[in-house]
RNA sequence: GGGCCGGUAGCUCAGUUGGUUAGAGCACACCCUUGAUAAGGGUGGGGUCGAAAGUUCGAGUCUUUCUCGGCCCA
């Protein structure tokens, strides 16, 4: 036997990957293939699972974070396939609202074109178009990822169909009553007579008047305090009027004052926060002043003032709230609300029973609800405010402030916070928060914090306001009688509206004739048609109905909804909502969420850093395989680090992961043998392999649990471990020799071809759903079938038959062995008595138990070295001795091993 | 500022109800091999478990404070 007879691996697959030059290529191949549709075909009628697509923003190229979220849904969607499930994936894209009518706006800018001049349909048009190239872009980024889904059939939330059923929900929510009109405030420029978004706002300094005043406590639980006058400073008195509650933090102290100092609270005593206390004395000019005592904050629990205006109407009570926005930066500790006039006031009043009023105008002028002031713009009413406080003695001092201030960016007025007419899903109403609370204990979270992080989002959020004044998106579909004043319910109307939308979207709304959508029934001159649009959360938090509950392919609820932690306040809040209010329950059974991808530090990505990763640039570099592999490697119930030195980490793993498929291979020179792996008869194999059978199947029960569990980065790693230890330093070492060295026909390397394919169809089942392109790339080189993939196959079944608990305590042993063999030999290799192991000939002492348990084996084989003596010594200190010699004789030019006659094998000795 | 979550070798991760000397793989160093070869094998070094205090016979694990980081809210 000589060289040219030796079974040397050969194979057509590289070393190199290449990936990024090979992947185009595979992506093209499924597309060929129609690879989604045949999966469908493929698991036809099979139990559905269901990953709901969280809708992206149609809106600029993606990033890490997009991409995790991408890679993650279809490495869990890939293994419910091949488990056996109907893993159906709709991607989907969210395309109303204001980040867009943004993008727009500023183009016009840039034309020098006035968007008030534009019409809302065209607008609106340009809107529409906008989302869509994007669609098109994200459409084939997400697919280089290697994501498979229908993608010839997304959705969007912009669908006109889409649009018409969001018009139903509405309709379902008007119906039960449960949407109100309230008034919430906003940031309102008097003088374009608008609402104002966040990013529409500058700061510019502004110049303010500031005062101090007082309310009389009216009752209290704390006897010292009665008669004080809780003193509180604003830098907006045009406010006081709208006043309608104080608020106190509860781990403040607070001092009770007597003011001795000739003048309007000469022997009165008030009550302000310890800390600001030099403060106060300063700025009011307090002279003589005696501290009565000092209380806690949370002892104002229960009391309730009078309002500085009592006299002159303001007759209703103000009570004092626990808030924890309140601080001691500036004032007094306690502060002034004016639900009507700021969000914080607005939340905390809301939280404790009180709505907000219309109390300002369109025109910034009081309304009815501001007695005594009616009719006086608020810009003119701070020194009116302020006049009136002093004559009834309630002015403690005023001055002015220079401060950071929100003005219009457009025509650079200082804007106020105003509570406008807004639209509201009440949480209490219908009972919508107990069914939401209740849904959230019916769901499986993964990671299980998510469910208290929800929970305690829902337990504690205000009504939901859902009305925008804003023009892309869908309209409110709201009349309102012009007689009553009442909204029209009627379902007549809203499916008309549905139905229209159904053909031509919404955009008709705002140009079309309103007795269009009112039908017969209606006269369109006595109602009122509203403009505002919803909010897009709630087109997103109703994805479940136009998509998991009207496509066929689909099922409600959902299997799974898989998004970033962020989501519980967004998409799984919204919907949960929605699903609660419109059908009782939620629209999914699970909750994944994962964390956010930041630097190989642990800090978040951004500009001003100069840390971001675009993963356009690993696709690039590395390939998606290696960025597969990254998310597939990550515990992503925590946040998620990259950079280029991980990335290199896992892209050395992959290499590994690589070069062993290639070592089967080419053994097998690429013919790959299908094997029914039930008819495997462990005890006809060799011991070595009857053991790698039992950790297959050791391994397989790891990898379903790991997967039942969702936790990839554990079943990745059970994986990786397996390849570099099991196989490459283990199985593949030892059975190099028979694997090259013993002739075709010999049964032992019989054997050992047949454990080989069983590795390379397990190995490559397993890793498919991470691996998506290099174990396609390796399917396709050993399946003979056309249009055929790895990802239409299903995970290996192991038999029970393969565990065998007995051998794997003796090899256990039989390993140690080994290990000691190793150092035995480590040891004569650094004094340069041998090289290779099999330049090494070994002579093992085992106490009687050992030496009982392995007198027979092989340990030449397993140690791979030329030859092994075994002896029993039992005077022995340690259990194991094992001495490496210089192996004597000749070398075999096939085997290598060196033996004093002719090798036993081959004959022939060099 | 508030709520929630987290910090274990250079990196990615294990670490059961508190219980021997805190583990794995990769990376690193050295050696071997040249028949998996821009591969493969062996051996080895490396951690005050974010910091401090406390509870306990005993703390990576429980408590408190601090610190750093992330998400959400303000």
């Amino acid at each position: 036997m000589s060289k040219e007879n030796l079974n040397l691996p050969k194979t057509t697959f590289s070393m190199k990957a290449n990936l990024p030059s090979k992947e185009p290529a595979l992506l093209e191949y499924w597309d060929k293939i129609n690879l989604y549709k045949k999966l469908r075909e493929s698991t036809k009628g099979k139990e559905k699972f269901v990953l709901h697509d969280g809708p992206p923003y149609a809106n600029g190229n993606i990033h890490m974070g997009t991409a995790l979220n991408k890679i993650l849904k279809d490495i869990i969607i890939k293994f419910h396939q091949m488990n056996g499930k109907d893993s159906v994936y709709i991607p989907g894209w969210d395309c109303h609202g204001l980040p867009i009518e943004w993008k727009i706006e500023e183009q016009y800018k840039k034309n020098k074109k006035n968007k008030n001049e534009v019409p809302i349909i065209e607008f609106r048009k340009e809107c529409r178009e906008f989302a869509n190239k994007w669609i098109k872009v994200h459409k084939d980024q997400f697919k280089r990822l290697g994501v498979v889904g229908d993608w010839e059939n997304y959705y969007s939330t912009m669908s006109f169909d889409a649009e018409a059923q969001i018009v139903r929900e509405l309709g379902k929510f008007l119906k039960e009553g449960s949407l109100y009109k309230g008034y919430k405030p906003v940031l309102w420029s008097t003088v374009e007579k608008t609402a104002l978004s966040d990013a529409e706002v500058e700061y510019m300094d502004h110049t303010s008047d500031t005062i101090y005043t007082s309310f009389l406590i009216k009752k209290t639980n704390l006897n010292e305090l009665n008669n004080c006058e809780i003193v509180i400073w604003t830098t907006t008195p045009w406010t006081i009027p709208a006043n309608k509650a104080l608020a106190y933090n509860q781990n403040l102290k607070y001092l009770i004052l007597q003011l001795q100092d000739n003048n309007d609270f000469k022997n009165k005593k008030i009550v302000i926060a310890k800390d600001l206390l030099d403060s106060v004395v300063k700025d009011c000019n307090i002279e003589n002043y005696k501290i009565i005592k000092e209380i806690k904050g949370k002892e104002f629990l229960g009391t309730v003032c009078q309002h500085p205006f009592f006299s002159i109407g303001y007759e209703y009570d103000i009570p004092m709230l626990e808030a924890r926005f309140v601080t001691t930066e500036q004032g007094t500790g306690i502060v002034h609300c004016a639900p009507s006039h700021g969000p914080d006031d607005f939340n905390l009043c809301l939280n404790n029973g009180m709505k907000a009023l219309e109390t300002v105008d369109d025109d910034g002028k009081y309304t009815k609800h501001i007695p005594v002031f009616e009719g006086t713009h608020i810009f003119k009413a701070n020194p009116i405010v302020i006049e009136k406080l002093k004559e009834l003695g309630k002015l403690l001092a005023s001055g002015k402030l220079n401060h950071s201030y929100p003005h219009s960016w457009r025509s650079k007025a200082p804007l106020v916070h105003r509570a406008t007419q807004q639209w509201f899903i009440s949480m209490e109403s219908h009972g919508l928060r107990k069914k939401a609370l209740k849904a959230i204990e019916d769901t499986k979270f993964y990671p299980s914090k998510g469910k208290e992080r929800l929970k305690s989002m829902i337990e504690t959020r205000p009504d939901w306001c859902v009305s925008r004044q804003r023009v892309w998106g869908v309209p409110l579909p709201i009349f309102i009688s012009k007689k009553t004043h009442e909204i029209l319910v009627d379902d007549e109307v809203f499916n008309n509206i549905a139905k229209i939308y159904e053909k031509e979207g919404s955009d008709c709304w705002f140009s079309d004739d309103p007795q269009r959508f009112l039908g017969k029934k209606y006269n369109a001159n006595n109602y009122e048609k509203l403009s505002d649009i919803v909010e897009v959360w709630f087109d997103s938090g109703s994805t479940h109905s136009y998509v998991l509950e009207t496509r066929k392919d689909l099922k409600w609820p959902a299997s799974m909804y898989l998004e970033g932690s962020d989501q519980h306040r967004g998409w799984f809040h919204s919907s949960l909502l929605e699903s609660c209010g419109t059908r009782g329950r939620a629209p999914f059974e699970t909750i994944l969420s994962h964390g956010f991808v930041v630097d190989g530090k642990g800090l978040k990505m951004s500009k001003s850093l100069g840390n971001i990763i675009a993963p356009e640039d690993i696709l690039k570099k590395y390939g998606a395989d290696i960025l597969r592999v990254w998310v597939a490697a990550a515990d992503y119930s925590e946040d998620l680090r990259i950079d280029n030195s991980i990335l290199e980490q896992h892209a050395e793993s992959y290499r590994k992961i690589r070069n062993t498929f290639r070592y089967i291979l080419g053994n097998l020179n690429d013919n790959f043998t299908e094997t029914d792996f039930e008819k495997i008869n462990p005890s006809t194999l060799p011991e070595l392999e009857q053991y790698m059978l039992h950790k297959i199947y050791l391994l397989n029960e790891e990898f379903k649990k790991n997967f039942n569990s969702y936790t990839f980065h554990n079943l990745y790693k059970e994986l990786l471990n397996f390849c570099t230890v099991d196989l490459s330093a283990f199985y593949f070492d030892i059975r190099k020799d028979t694997l090259y060295c013993d002739t075709i026909n010999s049964n032992k390397r019989k054997d050992c071809i047949k454990l080989l394919n069983i590795i390379l169809k397990s190995l490559l089942t397993w890793f498919a759903p991470i691996l998506s392109f290099t174990t396609e790339e390796i399917f396709k080189l050993i399946n003979k079938e056309e249009n055929n993939s790895i990802h239409l196959k299903k995970f290996v079944n192991i038999p029970k038959s393969w565990k065998n608990e007995k051998l794997n305590e003796r090899w256990k042993k039989l390993i140690k062995i080994r290990d000691c063999s190793n150092i035995s030999i480590e040891n004569k290799r650094a004094e340069k008595i041998i090289g290779s192991s099999l330049e090494a000939t070994i002579k093992i002492k085992l106490k009687k138990e050992l030496y009982e348990l392995a007198k027979d084996f092989d340990f030449a084989e397993l140690c791979i070295t030329s030859g092994a003596e075994l002896s029993n010594e039992d005077s022995l200190s340690d259990e194991v001795l094992v001495e490496a010699f210089k192996a004597e004789g000749k070398k075999c030019n096939v085997c290598w091993k060196i033996s004093k006659d002719k090798c036993e094998r081959h004959g022939n000795i060099q």
